[in-house]
DNA sequence: ATGCCTGGTGGGACCAGA
């Protein structure tokens, strides 16, 4: 199985530079975040025609996450992460897609920190991980993956000094990412690429792609017997240099059919 | 050092993103 992630930035808007990259990486699933659609606009028919089930939980404007399936439709498992009845924001969707429970997610950005949209980053993560350990008492083959507004590391920063006090490398999320490490989940490409510098994303201005000012952001957190399967990792930069591009670029994980 | 770009909304500048 060929699994990725990808924050398109607008699914409609980028619906050109999205069917483009499925027909050349042909992903099994896809986890997107960052639909920017209500549901009623999700572009069903030519996800459809691109030969992908879907399911997807979108929201006007902002956020919204989705799961395509290669040639069948998903079985949902959940929509909206647990832990707080009044959060209106659709950042969570999982699938069983042939035995693995695939959570798709996007957790919040939480710029400018500090403040309220800091502390909902970091109550979104502590949802998160309280149910990240119930997955793991499950005993199923589990992945979490997506965009989590994390570099977990100065290696995964093109410049780790200016990034210090953003909401995405501040030592709070570091320490809330490691904790799920900790917990026993295993962050995918790290495993595969302990020294290598590796983005998945970088802002449009500045020129930032060309000079590879870039941030890792996009993770697969796998359970145990998963990573046992895991075979090969990547990033298909070549959809980030597109025009009309997302300012991700997608990833991608290979897991061996057991 | 900095939303420097970009999409969505709505029909003009905003908000949000990272």
């Amino acid at each position: 199985m060929k699994l990725a992630t990808y924050n398109v930035n607008g699914i409609n808007g980028r619906l050109e530079v999205l069917l483009r990259w499925l027909d050349q990486a042909k992903p099994d699933v896809v986890c997107l975040q960052e639909l920017k659609a209500p549901d009623e606009k999700f572009p069903r028919r030519q996800i459809e025609r691109a030969g992908y089930g879907a399911i997807w939980h979108g929201q006007k404007s902002w956020n919204g996450v989705a799961i395509l399936v290669r040639g069948q439709e998903p079985l949902e498992t959940r929509r909206g992460l647990p832990g707080d009845p009044d959060d209106t924001h659709s950042r969570y969707i999982e699938a069983a897609i042939d035995g693995i429970i695939i959570g798709c997610l996007y957790l919040p950005n939480g710029n400018p920190a500090p403040g309220p949209k800091f502390d909902y980053k970091l109550r979104w993560f502590e949802r998160l991980h309280s149910y990240a350990a119930q997955l793991l008492e499950l005993d199923v083959p589990c992945a979490l993956v997506g965009d989590f507004n994390v570099m977990p590391t100065d290696l995964d920063v093109y410049k780790p000094e200016r990034w210090r006090d953003d909401a995405l490398f501040r030592p709070e999320v570091r320490a809330a990412y490691a904790d799920l490490i900790a917990m026993g989940w295993t962050d995918a490409i790290r495993l595969l690429h302990p020294d290598d510098q590796i983005y998945t994303f970088w802002k449009y201005f500045r020129n930032a792609f060309a000079r590879n000012a870039g941030l890792r952001i996009d993770h697969f957190l796998l359970s145990s017997s998963l990573v046992e399967q895991l075979q090969a990792c990547g990033v298909d930069k070549f959809a980030r240099a597109w025009e009309h591009t997302s300012d991700h670029a997608p990833a991608w994980i290979e897991l061996d059919d057991r």
